[in-house]
DNA sequence: TGGCGGAGATAACATAGGTTGTGTTATTAC
DNA sequence: GTAATAACACAACCTATGTTATCTCCGCCA
């Protein structure tokens, strides 16, 4: 207890009471492995928990009629998942492991428990899911008006900026476990024309392609890049918080 | 009260006590008339309030740094504005109206205080924003994965089918107060290809122009055209409610 | 030890959709 | 009643990105 995953990420939110702490760590009971590439669930099945990620990544997506997928976000440790499905029965969105995990599964009914329990856990949650929401308007944006140059660094500035939340601090290097293809149904482009772009990337030092994954070199210039304003991933309770007691 | 448009929103999802009629009915205390164009904030303005719309429509929107612009979502008679900013000091984009409207503010600390007054409201608020991630979550999978034609389509049946929410029941005729800028800039595409896009659809008695706004003449062609599935909207609080009490 | 599958690289070619530019109406503003 | 503006239409041309097809390299496992 106490360096749970999900406690830390709260806490950096709120400081939390021990009461708090303990009720968050009881959705971390059941910590379980899994291996890269399995599938956790599919769009339509039935959406019965959330987990939270304890270590690895993942990636939620959707697969189109005609072969294709559209990847919708990634998550890392300290992530939620699941939130979007809270107000249907069956998943939006199918959900994969990108690498070796181990993921907490906590029922959804329990959710509705901690939010009877704890205004300030309840106004958290109530956060994590504005801050998804404007995650995926700034993936929008990114598909809807931008170029592929920018779309891809943009992604990856994300991805850098978002793994500072639970790593202490990330060094200029970075390294993250995704492949092209990846990235390609994520950014809505195909997969050469993501190489043609990391290959330009490349030539600018900006990034490097290792045995696997990728490696960010610069992510400032990637930053330059992507016009990335981190503003939406700065939330703030305060304004909330005020006013709801604990 | 009664015929409230937040409090018949809500009953959509469970029915509501008397006491939590007035709840809600209180965040409707103020409706304020605001003429088509205006726009009610700007990206990077503080967020102090959220808005219910009893009547007209109004979008969301980016603007970017080369000019062009990217709107996120369309809001109709029954939504709340600004859930998406919740866990943020500024807005994460602006809005504006899209014709003649009335709304309603409550500002952000009200929303706190109903979560500890309703754990049935504080359920149905959560349950809403899962919704609106399902929304956008389905506009980037067309924005990413679609054709033109595909993605025109979709939107339009979006917008029906959100519609029969709040009319009792749309005929098969409907008309949208939308332009084909505001499609093009919710579409990710230019207007010159909105405009060939609709003029195909025109000519497959699908859509039409009147003098103004749009107007849907085969909302089951135009779900054909799309592929459309509607499960993303068909949001249920049972599974919730089991465990929600009153 | 070899064969197989996934990830990456690159080339040649094809096209959906972007850009620029010019008109036409229909509204709105004075 | 005329100017200015917003929406729509359509033509000609252009380019960013998609498609198809090889080839290589590496890790895996039978």
């Amino acid at each position: 207890m106490g360096s749970s995953c999900i406690v830390k990420h709260f806490q950096h939110y709120a400081p939390l009471s021990v009461a708090e702490q303990e009720l968050l760590d009881s959705l971390e009971k059941s910590p379980k492995e899994y291996s890269k590439s399995t599938q956790l669930w599919s769009q339509g099945d039935p959406s019965e928990a959330f987990y939270s990620v304890k270590k690895g990544w993942a990636y939620s997506f959707r697969d189109m009629e005609d072969g294709s997928r559209q990847v919708l976000d990634v998550y890392v440790p300290g992530d939620i998942i699941g939130l979007r499905d809270f107000g249907f029965q069956r998943r939006v969105t199918g959900l994969k492991l990108l690498t070796n995990s181990v993921l907490c599964a906590f029922p959804k009914p329990r959710l509705t428990e901690v939010f009877a329990e704890s205004l300030l856990l309840c106004n958290i949650f109530f956060m994590i899911a504005s801050r998804d929401q404007a995650i995926l308007v700034e993936r929008l944006v990114n598909l809807g008006r931008r170029t592929a140059r920018e779309k891809v660094a943009h992604f990856l500035v994300e991805m850098a900026r978002r793994l500072e939340r639970t790593n202490t601090r990330v060094a200029n290097h970075l390294h993250l476990p995704l492949t092209q293809t990846l990235l390609a149904d994520a950014l809505g482009l195909s997969v050469v024309h993501v190489n043609r772009t990391f290959h330009e990337l490349k030539e600018e030092k900006l990034v490097e392609a290792p045995n696997s994954g990728i490696l960010l070199l610069d992510i400032e210039g990637l930053q330059k890049v992507a016009c990335f304003d981190p503003s939406y991933l700065e939330e703030d309770l305060d304004g909330v918080l005020k006013h709801a007691g604990t």
